[in-house]
DNA sequence: TGCATTTTCAT
DNA sequence: TGAAAATGC
């Protein structure tokens, strides 16, 4: 690429979509042509802990599957591997830019990136303009009268569909404008392998969620039906567009599932506002709770081996599938926290670590709903009976024989680690002691 | 989207 | 006597 032409470069990070895509739109929409580019971020991939972690296979399968499609229109995709920061002062020594055009990414470290970045084109006289896509409302679009962000998400909700207009479920239409991408050879990607990674065997789930959507409020509570989208992974990487969806949602009147993506969008509204809350209790008195924190018991609940059927359930399919159904998020997460009285924060980099659709604000917000010192949360004496759960949402124990076969077989089951008549009383006493000071 | 126990009330 | 409602943690 001749230096002097001077060019717009589009930064994909989680919309890893040409469709609908925000930034790409106003890109195209510039004045010069647009190069596209992607960072696999060593900030990022440096602190995973699983060479197989199935979701770079996922990013690195979607980056193949962009820079396809932007071939098909004479133009590629720039894919470099380095520190976010780094990358950047190489891409400015070897392009001509005008102006950094990308989307809005809103978690702690994402924030930081974005303005050093920021500072370093400004610096280099570059324009660096960021959009809102991966949510129909973010940060400060739904506020109280006051001004001041919501902490509770019922009034949020409210509002929020009070604010919802026809205009903001539209597609942003790229397509027509993909004639002013640069031509562009980029070369190849660079492989996995040399980034450190090994391919997962991972079955990643399809973007057909129309069913899943029309079926949600009757079956999202059923763990052993398909009646959850494992959508929550393309919403993570912007495979799929968030105004695509809620369309969809708000076609079907499906209010339950719609519920689900405001949760979501709200979670993140309080992660930007209060981002201490993610390794810190949203309710300060919280964090005066004496832990247990018992190693061992912490790996049998990882390993999925507490000698409760449910929660062992549910940290099986975990581990073998990246997934869990929310139902039993909610309870593996009660007993990690309440019945062995282990700080949520581990719960909650465990789950960050194995989950596909791993999300900070949502698993934050909803570990910290769990352990009772979130926006909303449970109060304290709110604590699941593992058995119980598991008598109303899977009678037919079908969700468990499929996670624990040996279930069947009463002697090859373990024993429960903990009595939860005895954990209940000494959750309820250890939070009234930290509460009460 | 809590659970266990007590109270109320119809039979 | 047992289901439903109320109550407290």
């Amino acid at each position: 690429m001749n230096k002097q032409t001077v060019l717009n470069i589009f930064w994909f990070r989680r919309d890893l979509r040409v469709h609908d895509n925000a930034g790409l739109y106003h890109a195209l929409k510039g004045s010069n042509p647009v190069l596209c580019l992607f960072i696999f971020d060593r900030e990022i991939l440096d602190k995973l802990e699983d060479k197989d972690d199935a979701r770079v296979t996922f990013i690195y399968n979607s980056i193949e599957e962009l820079k396809e499609k932007l071939e098909t229109h004479g133009s590629s995709l720039l894919v470099k591997y380095d520190k976010a920061g780094d990358a950047w002062k190489e891409i400015v020594k070897e392009y001509a830019i005008g102006t950094v055009y990308t989307n809005h990414d809103y978690e702690p470290y994402a924030a930081e990136r974005d303005k050093s970045v920021e500072h370093l084109l400004k610096k280099q006289g570059i324009g660096f303009e960021t959009f809102k896509d991966q949510v129909i409302f973010e940060k400060d679009e739904v506020v109280k009268d006051d001004g001041l962000p919501y902490t509770v998400y019922t009034p949020y909700m409210r509002k929020w569909y009070q604010k919802l207009k026809p205009f903001y479920l539209k597609s942003y239409p790229t397509e027509k404008y993909l004639g002013n991408l640069c031509q562009h050879n980029s070369p190849a990607i660079p492989s996995l392998k040399s980034m450190g990674f090994e391919k997962s065997d991972c079955e990643f789930p399809d973007r057909n969620y129309e069913q899943f959507i029309k079926d949600y409020a009757d079956k999202r509570n059923f763990p052993a039906t398909k009646g959850t989208s494992h959508i929550g992974l393309h919403l993570r990487f912007g495979t799929v567009s968030i105004r695509d969806l809620t369309r969809k949602a708000n076609e079907y009147y499906e209010k339950t599932w719609l519920d689900e993506l405001i949760w979501r969008e709200f979670y993140m509204m309080i992660l930007h506002h209060f981002p201490k809350t993610m390794d810190h209790a949203f309710k300060p008195e919280y964090d005066r709770i004496r832990w247990v924190n018992d190693e061992k018991q912490f790996k049998a609940w990882c390993k999925g081996q507490t000698g409760y059927p449910l929660v062992d359930a549910g940290m099986r399919e975990l581990n073998t599938t990246g997934f869990m159904h929310n139902r039993v998020r909610m309870v593996t997460a009660s007993f990690l926290s309440k019945d062995l009285l282990i700080d949520w924060r581990w719960g909650e980099r465990y789950f960050a670590r194995k989950l596909l659709d791993y999300e900070m604000a949502s698993n934050v917000g909803g570990w910290q709903w769990a352990a009772g010192s979130g926006t909303d949360a449970a109060p304290y004496f709110r604590i699941f009976n593992p058995d119980s759960q598991a008598k109303k949402f899977d009678p037919e124990l079908v969700y468990i024989k499929k996670w624990v076969p040996e279930y069947a077989d009463f002697s090859k089951y373990p024993k429960p680690i903990i009595d939860h008549t005895f954990a209940r009383e000494r959750c309820l006493k250890a939070f009234k002691e930290a509460l009460t000071k």
